[in-house]
RNA sequence: GCUCGAAUGGUGGAAUGGUAGACACGAGGGACUUAAAAUCCCUUGGCCAUAACAGGCUGUGCGGGUUCGAGUCCCGCUUCGAGCACCA
């Protein structure tokens, strides 16, 4: 009987549906086992190869501890909150539920082809109301939440408000967009509407008038992970900073904990360091200038306080509330034209052009340690988001601080011996200080310098600076607050509410607050986003409900929130709501969340270092600070599948004529490179008339062939639908099947890395299927399968391919596990092993790689129940043992001749026996022995 | 500029410091077949050598080092990839 995949693939998928075979449930007597895939954004465009590849990989893992005894959850759902989606909406009016709707149907039946032990009971997609429903639940906690940083936690705003009732601000130490002062008095007597000011100082979220990423193409802002260089992620728009107000999130409260939590999980290293620069800890001193001549004084952050000495000029950002304080009248009018050239420059001009400018504001800072005068400028090179604002500069030791004095001739003091300066600045914290001016000179005693080292300079100047009360120990993060509001139609909205300005929750009991339908997706005329189209849309709170905006009268009936939320809303606790998917009271039951506890396995690509994987561990932060979350780090081992790239093909058209060349004749022609559909290609030779066919300019296309083939040349490009490389998975399962499929994405490479997809090689993991299969049924249909004594060396063979398989699972290896599969089978077929026992462990260790096959098998087997639940083999030690070992005896580093020992046979036994060997001895010529090395099982190195 | 990671045949890739190139693709040769497909067998890093069997030399980006022995460890480069980048 043939291999006859499309028969046995449709019949198992089947059956599995009926039998519910990889629905899961909560069982105690079973350790669980948390197996998670990054969920798709299901794309129009459908799935590629390149996408299955992580499910394929963390679906073999599943299926392994299913059968090592776990308890398995392996979930999948949609990300289906998403620009794409709107944009299509805005050109089409189609609602963008309905694409959504229809692509998440491509995506699903595509990887119903696939064979995966998903859970589809337990499918999410982020659009839909039972589930923003806690999305918005989650939001509404954060809002009533503030970061105590004594507790290092979150903990509910009213015991705040309590504080603040008691002793106003006194004791408070709360992670807080600014440092506020007031007395219970104050802040009793204060309006609601200066209250909530107040109170969102310490939110957790927030709404603040923060500089925000606004890209005006897209017209909504963005977060800082949705930028780069200057340039939306999405579409490419250049964008711009601008002050707007906006929902944020308290991130940056829990920079320590997000930072400290990389050393508990295992997580590759270079995302844990990608993640490590974003959050950028810098720990440094904070020391206030005074002004001369005045009462002004300002503060500073520095992570080289030992260089306070050589400091000559001090620098403002031009955003600085400073500049306006220091500017002097004469400086008046140039320090304007500065400001507003700087305020023109984009963010990305001033990345790609790095020009040294600034102007001088007319003012002198005093040293605090020699009191000597030191000019203050102002220049865009400093920026106002970090620290203060505001810099010492230290030419000598700082490199941009040296192309500034440079240009400006300021003066550079150097502080570190053998320091030379005369070129480029000594950035190195290594070194031995020198040059301390004198104390007596204008400055007081107590700071010596000389002769300590960079480090020891530094812990004496932060001793020192705090000591003399000249400013603080400050640790600095770069991570900054999440921008959390998008003016954009197709997300969550937020489930808030304005009377007169102040935002207000909607009840807990009315959530979720559903997203309107709306016909126009653009944003309205007066700039408002999509959802100031909406006609119902007002929350009558008396009544606790949705009323439409004509109702809207400020006592009762009030304006609703016209932002939705950001694509990392819902994608943030996905992996929770999949451990109690259904549940309407809560986002997950407590028994559900101390059953499955965290994600122990997740796949999905290293470009979320910084967005996706930051967000969630902190809002999985947050839900474990409220109790909700059980486990303090989401996702405990994670690997990044690498990208599965296209391998292009291309076409030659000569510039002259228009004939289109062959790869190997170009040198003699002056052609054009154009990408051609690698599906009309075969091993890089054209289909000439599926060419002409393929589009209407190249129906009568003329070719100079070589061989009598047209040859295409290839490169390897990311698979999109504009280079035509786009491989569907769809089409290799018509042709070779799921099975192949799954085993091919594994064979390509090791999984971590990136690779080129390339159809040509599938062949060989199909052959290896038939072979499987032909050891099993003779081509005349006869069932093979005996129950016979399996011999000696098939025993060896299965044995070797069990230990092999397991500790390459264990070890995400699935390349070199599938070899050792073809390696096995080989030797099987070689030995014409047909032995059920043999065959029952081969299809065992098949099943989480070739699901629909073994399952075939086990029922040719004999074996009831799904291979699925079979037992994973342990393999036999005993079984493994060599009688006896070959090993090469070697002299001066070259084999001269092998010799068989018993495989128990000592080292020393073995040293003896080669040098009592007759051959032994003519090669060492009777000269002294210096060393004989025993390899074990390998070698015999005698050195003379 | 800083921080990681990588470099092995025509290709994808194997090798706990121990016979480099497993396994697969591709290529070449052969068997079966009227023929093709399918299947099976042999060869396949390079160079030299032989009637043939043997055999020899060389070889993991480059240059050094440690070691009886290095693709693997150490030092110094080159190239490519990824991340960060006026973060004081």
């Amino acid at each position: 009987m043939e291999y006859d995949f499309r028969s046995i693939e449709k019949k198992w998928q089947k059956n599995w549906i009926e039998n519910e075979t990889y629905h899961v449930r909560e069982d105690a007597s079973k350790p669980k086992f948390y197996v998670l895939n990054m969920f798709p954004y299901p794309s129009g465009a459908g799935l590629h190869v390149g996408h299955p590849l992580g499910y394929i990989a963390s679906d073999i893992y599943a299926r392994y501890k299913r059968q090592c005894g776990y308890n398995v959850l392996n979930p999948m759902g949609y990300d289906a909150y998403g620009l794409p989606a709107e944009q299509y909406a805005i050109q089409t009016g189609q609602h963008p539920a309905k694409t959504t709707n229809d692509n998440i149907s491509r995506y699903r039946s595509q990887l119903d082809k696939i064979g995966f032990s998903f859970d589809w009971d337990r499918e999410v997609r982020t659009c839909e109301p039972g589930y923003y429903h806690w999305t918005q639940w989650a939001f509404q906690k954060m809002f009533a939440s503030y970061y105590d940083k004594a507790l290092e936690k979150a903990c509910p705003i009213a015991e705040l408000i309590d504080r603040f009732n008691a002793n106003g601000t006194e004791g408070i130490n709360a992670a807080c967009s600014s440092e506020l002062d007031f007395t219970a008095d104050q802040w009793k007597s204060m309006s609601e509407k200066e209250k909530s000011d107040i109170l969102m100082n310490y939110r957790i979220a927030y709404q603040g008038e923060t500089m925000v990423n606004w890209c005006p193409q897209l017209g909504t802002v963005l977060a800082n992970d949705e930028v780069v260089e200057g340039l939306s992620v999405r579409g490419g728009f250049p964008v711009e900073q601008k002050k707007m107000r906006q929902w944020c999130l308290r991130v940056s409260a829990y920079a320590q904990r997000l930072l400290d939590g990389l050393d508990t999980i295992d997580w590759s290293e270079s995302i844990k360091e990608t993640q490590r620069n974003w959050i950028g800890r810098s720990e440094g001193t904070e020391m206030v200038f005074k002004v001369k001549d005045s009462d002004i004084e300002f503060t500073i952050f520095t992570t080289r306080a030992d260089t306070i000495f050589g400091v000559t000029f001090m620098v403002l950002a031009p955003e600085s509330e400073l500049v306006a304080q220091l500017t002097t009248k004469d400086q008046k009018q140039a320090v304007a034209e500065y400001l507003a050239w700087t305020k023109k420059r984009t963010e990305r001009e001033r990345i790609s052009d790095r020009k040294v400018t600034g102007v001088f504001s007319g003012s002198y800072a005093i040293n605090p340690l020699t009191g000597e005068s030191i000019p203050v400028w102002i220049s865009d090179y400093v920026l106002a988001g970090y620290g203060t604002g505001a810099i010492m500069a230290v030419p000598a030791h700082d490199s941009r601080d040296y192309a500034f004095a440079r240009h400006f001739g300021l003066e550079i003091r150097p502080l570190i011996e053998g320091a030379d300066v005369s070129e480029q600045s000594f950035d190195a914290k290594e070194g031995i200080m020198t040059n301390s001016p004198r104390p007596g000179q204008g400055r007081p005693g107590g700071l010596e310098l000389n002769g300590l080292t960079v480090k020891e300079a530094i812990a004496a100047t932060k001793k020192y600076v705090k000591e003399n009360k000249l400013g603080k120990v400050k640790v600095n993060y770069k991570l900054r607050d999440a921008i959390f509001s998008r003016q954009r139609y197709w997300g969550e909205p937020f489930p808030v509410y304005y009377n007169n300005g102040i935002p207000c929750m909607i009840p807990e009991e009315c959530l979720p607050l559903m997203l309107p339908d709306i016909t126009d997706y653009k944003p309205t005329e007066t700039g408002e986003p999509p959802l100031g189209h909406a006609t119902e849309w007002a929350f009558d709170a008396a009544n606790k409900k949705v009323v439409s905006k004509s109702l809207i009268d400020g006592k009762t009936v009030f304006p609703l929130e016209l932002n939705t939320m950001p694509g990392f809303a819902g994608s943030s606790a996905y992996y929770l709501r999949y451990m109690d998917p259904h549940n309407g009271n809560a986002l997950l039951s407590e028994n559900a969340a101390n059953y499955w506890q965290n994600v122990d396995l997740y796949l999905g690509g290293s470009e979320h270092a910084t967005g996706h994987l930051i967000y969630s561990r902190f809002w999985n932060k947050f839900l474990f600070d409220l109790g909700i979350s059980k486990v303090e780090e989401p996702f405990k081992k994670l690997i990044n599948q690498g990208m599965i790239q296209g391998r292009s093909n291309f076409v030659y058209r000569d510039k002259t004529t228009g004939k289109f060349i062959s790869y190997g004749l170009l040198k003699d022609y002056d052609t054009t490179p154009i990408h051609v559909d690698v599906n009309i290609v075969s091993a890089d030779v054209l289909d000439i008339e599926a060419f002409r066919k393929w589009r209407p300019e190249y129906e009568n296309a003329e070719f100079v062939l070589e061989d009598g083939k047209y040859v295409c040349g290839w490169a390897v490009e990311k698979m999109s639908k504009s280079m035509f490389n786009v491989v569907n998975p769809d089409v290799i399962i018509e042709n070779f099947g799921a099975d192949t499929l799954r085993l091919y994405e594994m064979f390509l490479g090791p999984l971590e890395q990136s690779k080129p997809w390339d159809t040509n090689g599938i062949d060989g993991c199909h052959r290896f299927l038939k072979k499987a299969w032909s050891l099993f049924y003779d081509r005349e249909d006869n069932l093979l399968v005996d129950s016979s004594e399996p011999s000696k060396e098939a025993l060896k063979s299965i044995n070797k391919l069990i230990k092999k398989i397991t500790g390459d699972v264990e070890a995400f290896s699935y390349n070199t596990a599938v070899s050792a599969f073809m390696i096995c089978v080989n030797e099987l077929y070689t030995l014409k092993c047909h032995s059920a026992a043999v065959l029952k462990d081969l299809v065992a260790l098949l099943s989480p790689f070739t699901p629909h096959v073994a399952e075939e098998l086990w029922q040719l087997l004999g074996c009831t129940g799904s291979v699925c639940d079979a037992a994973w083999p342990q393999y036999n030690e005993d079984v493994l043992k060599e009688d006896s070992v070959t090993y090469s005896i070697s002299f001066n580093g070259k084999t001269r001749f092998t010799m068989d020992f018993p495989a128990d046979m000592a080292q020393a036994d073995i040293q003896a026996a080669v040098l009592a060997n007759e051959k032994a001895q003519s090669y060492i010529d009777g000269k002294p022995i210096r060393k004989v090395i025993v390899v074990p099982k390998k070698i015999v190195n005698v050195v003379i």
